[in-house]
DNA sequence: TCAAAAGTGTTAGTTTTACACCCATGA
DNA sequence: TCATGGGTGTAAAACTAACACTTTTGA
């Protein structure tokens, strides 16, 4: 029996970024298109035929928002049968870091608009995107404490002190400054550089580290469990 | 623009049973439709116009195994472009957990067969099934450290050893008796009943227990983290 | 020399682990 | 009365949490 089918399928990124000032951003795009023209909604649209799932996410984050992702993975899939007024439309989400810093957004023809919002501060979005947003800022703070993840969303050299506001403003709690850096140290996974932070305010400046990659995946093979 | 996908959409179940002597088991249909018939594959169909995604999950258990799921989550879609020698066909895969001695499988019409598969002997399997599998298999052994999914996969009424041996079946490790009572214990989300085990074999009879779902959804709001 | 932020160590409390003897039951 | 599995407590070790003073820098 032949199957026909009148479900379509589209990708749909929730990217997160930090801005130490700001605290966590998603990237947002203005829709050019019906239906929700002129509304805030996730970066996205539809698969096509012979691509794979990722491969359509990146393409439109980059066409979309000039976003090279950083890291990327599945979120969840969405698929209420009155989640788009086109039709029936099933959409996998994705998640992603960035580190907003690298980039300029670059609104492009499919975009009106692309913008960092503060997750505290989001405006109303087309779809069922807030719910998805949702999904994806628990995700994100559930992550974080069981995967190195933090970094990709910092610089690639940083101040310990980044990283520590960095959980504080994802885990919603003060963190003891001495004993995150003692659990930090001690798990074995940053390199120590010789540089200093270049003087943003007043003060000592603070010595700069970077996450080793394959350290962490080799004490992590020999059942180093990371965990903030 | 119109779009002309021709993509379609198809659900996965990955149920898992335990069964006390032989470990831990999972669902498998044997196929009466090309491709892969008389192929052993994982319960799932088409997903239909209107229909939701559980819906369409829990609808082909019914009907090629006649299981009734108790707990279902949805696990990972998974889209390659050539996963399915009929076209482009995109799968959401589902993780479900049942007591498979509450359930006389019931091959149906769908299916020439229905049975349980010891997870460490998997026959050869359908399309990309052994991958959904493993996924699931890792979703299974990981969550079951940090919610208490366990208790699905007993009786409603469990002696704490059956727990204990899950456990160190799952976490593929012994773990001390005493010490996994206390821990269970301490969380305060057994209730205790009156009854003790009817005798399978020899020994002192064991107490009864049952989860408190109630009790650990008031624990966990107020902050409790169930862990093992 | 002052203000700001970085660097660093010790102690108490809590949690986790290791470990062994007695009890209830059926054969 | 023996074999089997269930029930229970304590002490050492590891980990986590709390806490304050000194150093480096720029203004």
């Amino acid at each position: 029996m032949p199957i026909k089918q009148q479900i379509k399928l589209t990708v749909d990124a929730v990217v997160f970024g930090y801005i130490p000032k700001e605290g966590i951003v998603v990237l947002l795009i203005k829709r050019t298109i019906e239906p929700f023209l002129h509304s805030w909604a996730l970066p996205g649209g539809f698969v096509r035929d012979e691509e794979n799932l990722e491969n359509a996410v990146t393409r439109e984050l980059l066409t979309e928002a000039g976003v090279n992702i950083n890291y990327l993975e599945q979120l969840y899939t969405f698929g209420m049968p009155n989640r788009d007024p086109r039709g029936r439309v099933v959409s996998i989400a994705y998640f992603g870091l960035v580190n907003p810093t690298n980039y300029k957004l670059a609104a492009s023809s499919d975009a009106e608009d692309a913008t960092w919002f503060n997750i505290k501060e989001l405006p109303d979005l087309a779809f069922d995107h807030a719910t998805i947003i949702d999904l994806a800022v628990k995700r994100l703070r559930n992550k974080i404490r069981y995967e190195p993840i933090g970094f990709e969303l910092l610089d690639k050299k940083f101040p310990i002190a980044d990283l520590e506001k960095l959980y504080e403003t994802l885990l919603d709690r003060p963190i003891d400054r001495r004993n995150f850096q003692k659990k930090i140290n001690h798990l074995g996974i940053l390199i120590a550089h010789n540089e200093k932070q270049k003087q943003v305010s007043q003060g000592r400046p603070a010595k700069l580290f970077s996450f080793n990659e394959e350290k962490y995946f080799q004490l992590k093979k020999d059942g180093m469990a990371f965990e903030i």
